[in-house]
DNA sequence: CTCTGCCTTAC
DNA sequence: CCAGGTAGGCAGAG
């Protein structure tokens, strides 16, 4: 169910995303960061430098260093720069979070968390116009900043793309509201590859269609978009280059799968390299499992060989099960079948459930029956 | 329709 | 020679 404002208009819905969050939370709890590139890594299992950046702050940003980048490129880039790195503290990072998300959610109609720095807010019941969301907004950003420490970016729009494009538009620190009459210019001038959902694949199929701002993309017929992209982002893509989305702001629904991957020591085909790995993966997905109640009937696993090509098989099994027995064995023997089928060396190996339904409820105990 | 495997996105 | 996690769509087979 969806809120209606009073006044029957148009909803007003927000966006807010914390500035270079990992890294802002490093500083947070280290004053000597102040003014130094901080860049926050993520180091794989192989030692060294291997692995890839995670967060940066804006100082590291100004020398090119960007999410994704191999640690050693950053490295580089920042030679000489009195940089720091540091590996991800995600527990530090959700205790952050949680305490921002505490002082938006009780400020919102209706509240999404969209990740551990991103959040959606409806606002349409609370805020009689713009310029109330307005002054909302700025009063959250300032409590943020006060009682947790930290800068956050907002945008104010009538559906969740706007409010989200717009809180993309100025950042960090930023501020933006485009109201609803303002709504398809807008979005209008903005490259296609700025649209939530597309790509760096869409944007090039895009291009090559001839297609590079919003604008371009209002002219295509829904035919058109449909053929080249499937009914759902051809549908997506017709509404989104309008300013068009319906898509309610509502608590994020229960997980539908749960997976971690590992990269192994070194490149391996054998088998018994493997299975050390392998196990610790189970029993961090049934960890996370049980610790949220769930079941699951569907077992996959996932391996990235060192080509960086990826292969995947999943089992579904007879019963919703949660045990750990049947996460790794039913994973040991997807793994068997997938080294008969393929002797190249892998890098990375993953498990994966899914097919998940709530231990509790009454909708799902009928299906587990 | 169900299941599998692959692809794309994005944080 | 570079992380990890999740979601969702789609195509093809059965």
């Amino acid at each position: 169910m969806s809120i209606s404002s009073s006044r029957g208009k148009s909803r007003i819905v927000m966006h807010v995303d914390l500035d270079y969050f990992y890294a802002q939370c490093e500083e947070l709890r280290r004053n000597d960061l102040k003014d130094r590139p901080v860049v926050v890594c993520v180091y794989s299992a192989r030692g060294g430098d291997s692995g890839a950046v995670s967060t940066c702050n804006y100082k590291a940003r100004a020398y090119g260093v960007k999410a994704g980048m191999p640690i050693v490129q950053a490295k580089r880039l920042l030679r000489e720069q009195d940089a720091v790195f540091l590996p991800v503290d995600e527990q530090y990072y959700t205790s952050v979070s949680d305490m921002v998300m505490a002082i938006l959610r009780a400020n919102a109609d209706a509240f999404e968390q969209v990740s551990i720095d991103e959040a959606y807010m409806d606002v349409s019941m609370r805020c009689k116009d713009f310029d109330d969301a307005t002054r909302l907004a700025s009063r959250l950003k300032d409590e943020v900043r006060t009682s947790v420490g930290l800068t956050c970016s907002i945008g104010i729009g009538m559906n969740k793309l706007i409010a989200k494009m717009a809180s993309d538009y100025r950042k960090p620190d930023g501020l933006t509201v485009v109201r609803p009459e303002d709504a398809k210019d807008f979005i209008s001038r903005m490259s296609v590859g700025k649209l939530l959902w597309v790509g760096k694949k869409t944007e090039a199929t895009l291009n090559s269609m001839g297609i590079y701002t919003v604008a371009d993309l209002a002219k295509v017929s829904i035919d058109t978009l449909i053929k080249e992209f499937g009914r759902k982002m051809g549908i997506y893509l017709y509404n989104a280059s309008r300013g068009i989305d319906e898509e309610p702001v509502k608590e994020s629904a229960m997980a539908k799968q749960i997976s971690r991957i590992t990269t192994l020591k070194r490149n391996t085909s054998a088998i018994e390299d493997m299975l050390d790995d392998l196990n610790t993966l189970s029993m961090d997905v049934h960890k996370s499992l049980v610790e949220q109640g769930l079941l699951f009937r569907s077992v996959g696993i996932m391996l990235v060989y060192e080509d960086l090509s990826m292969r995947s098989r999943a089992r579904m099994l007879k019963h919703y099960s949660n045990s750990m027995d049947d996460i790794a064995r039913y994973a040991r023997v997807l793994l068997e079948e997938a080294l008969e089928e393929s002797s190249k060396p892998v890098r990375r190996l993953g498990v994966k459930v899914s097919d998940l339904v709530s231990v509790k409820g009454q909708e799902t105990l009928q299906r587990f029956m």
